[in-house]
RNA sequence: CGGAGCGUAGCGCAGCCUGGUAGCGCGCUUGGUUUGGGACCAAGAUGUCGGAGGUUCGAAUCCUCUCGCUCCGACCA
């Protein structure tokens, strides 16, 4: 491709709206442009990187044995309504009407089409199993967009679907998935971890997400320094192994203390360490059931472990007005003490005596207080957020660490949730109706291209790996306007054309400073430089742009070495 | 949805408080000089000042409504 007859809007000037690294270079680099909050157009560009992102995957998928298919992006109603979704989904889901005053909505993913599918033409376990994949533009109305591709409210997806007749099918196609994202990802010279995700309301059994290592990563994950246990701190199981409780040695004491409400004004007036505190918080459940819920005073209360082990939707902060009423005074001073609903506690607090805790009293705290003897738990578990240092939950001598990683993928087993809702069955061996046991699969095409962005660039731009990249050589003739070195610049760059090198000639009349700078910006992975200087001697410069490294190559043999190292650079 | 802020040339912004002929930098066009890290000289083009209504002799500027966008929070297969 010539630079010249090519569209490639590069900005000097980073867009005001755009926050982060890749969103920037995208919009500089002249990848995307906004059409609207959360949705863009991809520029040709950035749709090369799109499309190699999308090919990556495709060659894993059908590796694995997942067969391609493409999926409407209007949906109908009437599906959704029968899985409880069209209720459920809530806001985030786009609706419309036809002409004729049907309901539709915009798949935000496809469950319900591809079950549809597989219940009208899946009838015997004979068929199974059976995996079906889509690359698509999907669209959630996600309440905040942001971040250009990596939160969008259009975006493309690859989305899989996973049927088997049993358990330990299912079990087999999530292992395949499981592997065949591990390949996606190490194929794009991403720094990845799978870890164990939160299933969620959806309710599988199990679920790994793919995260890519990255400081503005809107997800913090956990792993362990000695064994493979990784997982989202949202999921980040702590286990305390032989817990006692210590005998107790001090006196229940009442002690005023005087608009201290948070647990550090608390800590430095008592003058003792926060973790030697036990903070309460009241707390209501999707259910409306308020109940109190106990952690050492340094630790943070991990809302998805208490509502799931309440089994509830959701559990929140109770209001102040709750808060009150409960306890008797405002927030800030909640304590176990006297109260007469639900307490939880961690179950890190079982090994804690002597503490202190709120006097459910203005200005008032209780010290020397003491499990059993001083108030009742009514349930021990393990509600807190893992932090960095906490013990690992699988093996008895690893130590957690901690990470920003952002998701690109999500495999997960969904079991027969939407199988039984949409009546999805087969006949098995033995001629019984059984309902399919699903998993589904995405992946984020557009945001795994800003993740690698996110990961790889420097102050003068981006630098994708090889795979991902839009194209593999930039040949940059410095003087157009010099018959020698533009001879030069035109036989290699049909050189590479004719051994199949994706390569961009920048022929445009600029000073070399620009056509420098935008060669940094756009990131190419190996840049020729065709000059006065060394064509003079015969050489071209190469120029590796991650590395930064430079070496003269002799003008004949350029276009072969070329070659060379972008092929090792796709195979690495 | 709660809080904050912003809409003025393709991009980045000033002007608004205190109403009076719409500006700057970059980019763009033409000509010339220049050519290894975002050059220089000269001449030019480009605006429903987000939209609607109001106040006023006169509104980018003041008032009301409205639309869009961004940030923080809540939310997130």
């Amino acid at each position: 491709m010539r630079y010249t007859q090519y569209l490639l809007p590069t900005l000097k000037e980073t867009p005001a709206d755009a926050e982060v690294i890749s969103h920037q270079l995208m919009m500089r680099a002249g990848m995307i442009r906004k059409v609207a909050a959360g949705i863009y157009s991809y520029m040709p560009f950035g749709l090369r990187s799109i499309r190699k992102m999308e090919q990556i995957i495709r060659e894993e998928m059908n590796k694995a044995g997942a067969i391609e298919c493409l999926l409407p992006m209007a949906n109908p109603a009437e599906l959704w309504q029968e899985s409880g979704r069209w209720e459920k989904y809530g806001k985030e889901l786009l609706r419309f009407k036809d002409r004729k005053e049907t309901d539709f909505c915009v798949g935000p993913t496809h469950e319900e089409v591809i079950t549809d599918i597989v219940r009208n033409t899946v009838k015997s376990y004979k068929q199974l199993p059976l995996n079906l994949y889509q690359i698509q533009t999907k669209f959630r109305d996600e309440i905040r967009p942001r971040f250009g591709l990596m939160r969008g409210r259009e975006f493309i997806m690859k989305d899989a679907y996973s049927f088997d007749l049993d358990d330990e099918g299912a079990d087999s196609a999530y292992g395949k998935m499981y592997q065949a994202y591990r390949n996606i990802f190490q194929r794009c010279g991403l720094k990845f971890r799978a870890v164990e995700a939160d299933s969620g309301a959806i309710g599988g059994s199990f679920s790994h997400e793919f995260m890519v290592l990255a400081e503005s990563g809107e997800d913090a994950i956990v792993s362990c320094d000695a064994c493979e246990y990784a997982a989202n701190v949202e999921k980040a199981e702590l286990i305390y192994r032989d817990i006692e409780t210590p005998a107790a040695t001090a006196e229940l004491q009442k002690v005023d203390t005087p608009e201290q409400k948070t647990i550090e004004a608390v800590a430095t007036f008592l003058n003792v360490e926060p973790s030697r505190l036990v903070k309460t918080l009241i707390v209501q459940t999707s259910d409306d059931e308020v109940l109190a819920v106990l952690l050492r005073g340094d630790r943070e209360l991990n809302e998805i472990k208490l509502a799931n082990l309440l089994e509830v939707d959701r559990v929140l902060l109770a209001e102040d007005a709750v808060v009150r009423q409960t306890t008797g005074a405002p927030t800030g001073f909640a304590g176990p003490i006297g109260l007469k609903i639900q307490v939880i506690a961690d179950s890190e607090v079982q090994g804690m005596a002597d503490f202190a805790v709120g006097g459910n009293a203005v200005d008032v705290h209780y010290t020397g207080v003491n499990l059993a003897r001083d108030f009742t738990v009514s349930r021990f578990a393990d509600i807190r957020q893992a932090v960095p240092g906490d013990p690992c939950p699988r093996c008895t001598d690893g130590k957690l660490e901690s990470w920003r990683g952002i998701e690109v993928g999500h495999v997960f087993k969904l079991g027969t949730k939407y199988s039984e809702a949409m009546n999805a069955t087969v006949l098995d061996a033995q001629g019984k109706s059984r309902p399919l046991v699903m998993g589904c699969y995405g992946i984020g095409v557009g945001r795994t291209v800003a993740a690698a962005i996110e990961q790889n660039h420097d102050e003068h731009g981006m630098a994708l790996p090889m795979p991902l990249a839009p194209f593999q050589v930039l040949v940059s003739m410095v003087n157009p306007k010099d018959a020698a070195i533009r001879e030069a610049s035109e036989s290699i760059y049909q050189q590479l054309l004719d051994l199949g090198v994706e390569v961009l000639l920048d022929d445009r009349d600029e000073r070399p400073g620009i056509k420098f700078k935008d060669a940094d910006l756009i990131g190419i992975p190996l840049r020729l430089t065709v000059g006065a200087r060394n064509l003079k001697e015969g050489n071209v410069e190469l120029k590796v742009r991650a590395s930064g490294e430079q070496s003269l190559l002799p003008l004949a043999d350029a276009a072969r070495e070329l070659q060379r190292l972008v092929v090792a650079a796709l195979n690495r």
